[in-house]
DNA sequence: ATGTTC
């Protein structure tokens, strides 16, 4: 679907702080209203963009629970917003690549250190290059590590528990990873030849774009006893990977939305928008999509970790010592592009029932209490990890029981982009980005000609907006702000 | 996001 410029009076009714309605009349067909987490300043922008017709448009497919949701951080994306939430009943309900997005598994992982932004402030320029010196990074770029065949079926099975059995990350490490690093039941079989020929090389590599790997100083502590429980404190350096699945994800992605335009004319789904391309899902290509989304996202968590290992070598080699003796471990890693079946209870029903739920540019937000989290996050919720711009900050936010019962248990997963790639090259100068960034202390290298560019800060909101409604809304709790050091970018 | 048009 086009972009249209004028969208036709969008009703966006306040319901709560930070909680605004679509209402089901704006749009024929909306099975549920749409709703948006955004302040009030943001209105005007989300208005102009369009993006709550995106909205509306999901809140017509079949099967769809609760409300069409959107974050503060929204943006036009393939049929459904980025930043979107949309849970479905499995029996009545349908699956959809759009609902996830081309990079799957897109996510975020985050070391911590013992070591101090005092520490280290001059060293970060060498630590940089050496950094993107062992990391691979940009369009196309390839890893030293190249699968066999073999090797890469056991990584589509497996996810992080692979790179962790070949030495390359430890053990204790999958404990900190959502889905401990791995989706069950991912069926390989289904990933097609050219798929798998793009993976073999490309694991434990940044990629492009926003993708970034970034050396970070925790600026400020919101919550004191919830960072003490993630091992963070004021001060403290830690590095941020934000990569996705590569051109595997891609690619499964393309070849997926193939299948779901048949599928769609087969099981005569009503379509507003092409885009939307999806199948009942528990129908043969609904399931289909589902084992090889699986693969992609279980890859996804094997390229960060990888690159976690490569990040730990890094470190251990300028400093002499082993990883562990500078605390480089685990905090956690979230995944912002996927469908996940859990458990909720709907409206006010006390009664569970199970839904697919696809977060495409959304993190999931589990609270404190949650069974799936480990012993030593388990009493004040998951973190969930907020990348930032290049120039501004980061965020690491907890869980609340709040998300639960408004947003699927699901927050924010960005700054979100205000400005086209194309118009942040238009308004920028080659070769001032970096120059300007070090005039503020930020250490940037890049492998791309315009990546810069096009991932300059201004092209984004700023992230302290976007997690203030979050926070303000209640489906997630700010803990520690940080601030970049140096930034590796594809 | 993406061997940025197999």
């Amino acid at each position: 679907m086009k972009k249209e410029t004028r969208m036709p009076e969008a009703k966006l009714e306040q319901i709560a702080p930070y909680r605004w309605r679509l209402s089901q009349d704006f749009q024929p067909g909306m099975n549920v209203p749409g709703e948006i987490i955004a302040s009030e300043s943001m209105i005007p922008h989300i208005l102009s963009d369009n993006t709550p017709k995106q909205v509306a448009n999901v809140a017509t497919l079949p099967g769809i629970v609760g409300a069409s949701l959107a974050m503060p951080d929204i943006h036009w994306g393939y049929g459904f917003p980025i930043g979107g939430v949309a849970a479905f009943d499995l029996d009545e309900g349908i699956i959809s690549p759009g609902g996830v997005g081309y990079d799957i598994n897109c996510g975020v992982s985050l070391l911590r250190s013992n070591l101090t932004s005092r520490e280290i402030r001059s060293d970060i320029p060498k630590l940089v290059d050496a950094l993107f010196n062992r990391v691979p990074c940009g369009v196309g770029s390839e890893g030293k590590i190249k699968l066999s065949g073999n090797d890469l079926t056991r990584v589509l099975e497996k996810g992080a528990r692979w790179v962790v059995e070949q030495g390359l990350a430890d053990k204790d490490d999958l404990e900190f990873i959502e889905e401990n690093g791995g989706m069950t039941d991912s069926d390989p079989s289904l990933v097609s030849d050219r798929a798998r020929e793009r993976a073999r090389k490309q694991l434990g590599t940044l990629g492009s774009g926003n993708h970034f790997l970034e050396i970070q100083v925790v600026e400020k502590i919101f919550q004191p006893e919830i960072a003490e429980a993630f091992g963070l404190y004021k001060g403290q350096v830690v590095v941020m990977i934000h990569s996705g699945s590569r051109g595997l994800g891609h690619q499964v992605c393309d070849e997926s939305l193939k299948v779901m335009q048949g599928a769609a004319r087969k099981y005569q789904l009503d379509l507003v928008d092409r885009q939307l391309a999806c199948a009942p899902f528990k129908s043969p290509e609904g399931q289909d999509y589902f084992s090889v989304m699986k693969c992609a996202a279980n890859y996804a968590w094997a390229n960060r970790l990888a690159m976690s290992g490569l990040v730990r070598q890094t470190f251990a080699e300028y400093y002499g010592k082993p990883w562990q003796s500078l605390g480089m471990s685990m905090v956690w890693d979230v995944c912002h592009n996927i469908a996940s079946v859990e458990e909720f209870a709907i409206d006010s029903s006390s009664h569970k029932r199970k839904l697919c739920v696809h977060r495409k540019g959304a993190t999931r937000a589990f609270g404190p209490g949650d069974s799936s989290l480990p012993e030593r996050y388990r009493n004040v919720g998951q973190p969930v990890l907020i990348p930032g711009d290049m120039g501004r900050a980061s965020y690491v936010l907890a869980g609340t029981e709040t998300a639960y019962k408004t947003t699927f248990g699901s927050t924010c997963h960005g700054a979100g982009r205000v400005m086209s790639r194309k118009a942040a090259v238009r308004a920028t100068q080659k070769g001032n980005i970096a120059r300007k960034l070090a005039e503020r202390g930020i250490i940037v290298r890049s492998r791309g000609k315009w990546t810069l560019n096009e991932e300059i800060p201004e092209a984004y909101k700023d992230v302290e907006d976007v997690v203030a409604a979050v926070h303000g809304a209640g489906i997630s709790q700010k803990v520690a702000r940080l601030k970049p050091m140096g930034t590796v970018k594809g």
